[in-house]
DNA sequence: TGATTTGCCTAAAGGGTTTAGGCAACTGCA
DNA sequence: TGCAGTTGCCTAAACCCTTTAGGCAAATCA
């Protein structure tokens, strides 16, 4: 019998693009087994569970997410830089819902500490190094702009803003303004 | 054979509880049966599927949601009322979060027209009158604020901000004045 | 070429969803 | 109060997904 040339790594793209198609909480191993024509037991040498596939799936995401922010953010500073980081953010979301949807995925603390995420997350505070924040207020301001970009992605995501005037570009530029201006007038504390 | 007493009510209200215990997710028709020691198919009188089951533990959350916003809100405007309405979506998530992940499930069109989550919409756009935003501007605000609110509420649920300096809290308050300032002084479109 | 490793398979158990059809327990009316 | 009709929960069964155990054949390497 010829044999499929299943790989973890295969195993992990199929599924990104499962996702992509049918949503991250269809991907199942028996759907991957089908798109392979191979029976479900045999992914368990690949893979250690459903959950494990998942965590693979969640990783290449942040993987992929970060290349595209360190590529889109290179040789940009302030509100360019702000502007780039959030565009990548959104545009991934609506190019592969699936793969975005499984970069939200929450890990256990060390899967986590060794993931992209870090990188994100020092690119976040790369982008605040173009406006005057001193701590804690430029965690404050991480804190904020993490929320404001997946909060609206996913408002976005979820047909939130279809549908109704003003469209939703439209309201991303001009947030994006407003969180620009935010930042340089930080409020001090009160 | 004594009868449980099951009614779509009951089933909706212990369905929400299972969901806080356990995580929405985990909210199944086996659960809640076991839950009323009753068998699996006995459910399925007074309610008409799994997907059922939980759209109905979602418009329960939204409404819960609502009802306390509203009465936050009351006799509030300006930053108290911006503060009462976030204080309320974040503490309900984190007294209840099976039921706030409920509240963001995704409903279909019509069901999500008549659900609670209009009136979330009225009281998001009450607290905006308390500033000065002409269309379209107001709605940009509206889509912002839902952003930063939901947004921050998941990744604080999801245990982004826990075990970091500064604490959640004061970050909470700081983008709370943030958000107030952007308000006050919405930058005009470029 | 023969031995070993690797890869995919069959088999089976366990759990969730959903439908069909049955009997017992309530309800209401005489 | 007794009986008819309705309602509520049950058994049975089909289907899908997950996961483990153990087997045979294909690839690999000596």
């Amino acid at each position: 019998m010829a044999r499929a040339g299943l790989s973890t790594e295969r195993l992990t793209r199929a599924g990104a693009e499962l996702a992509d198609e049918v949503g991250f909480d269809q991907v199942t191993v028996s759907a991957l087994a089908r798109r392979f024509d191979v029976k479900v037991a045999s992914l368990y040498s690949h893979v250690k569970s459903s959950q494990d596939l998942k965590t693979r799936i969640a990783l290449l995401a942040l993987e992929e997410l970060a290349d595209r922010a360190a590529d889109a953010m290179a040789g940009r500073a302030g509100k360019d830089a702000l502007a780039a980081f959030a565009n990548v953010l959104r545009d991934y979301a609506r190019e592969h819902p699936g793969r975005y949807t499984a970069a939200r995925l929450r890990l256990d603390p060390e899967t986590a500490a060794a993931s992209a995420g870090v990188r994100h997350a020092r690119m976040m505070r790369a982008i605040l190094r173009g406006y005057d924040l001193e701590e804690p207020d430029q965690t404050h301001a991480v804190r904020l702009l993490g929320s404001v970009f997946h909060g609206y992605v996913e408002l976005e995501a979820s047909g939130g803003f279809s549908h109704s005037a003003p469209d939703s570009q439209e309201s991303w530029s001009r947030i994006l303004d407003s969180l620009d201006a935010l930042l340089r007038n930080w409020p001090a504390a009160s």
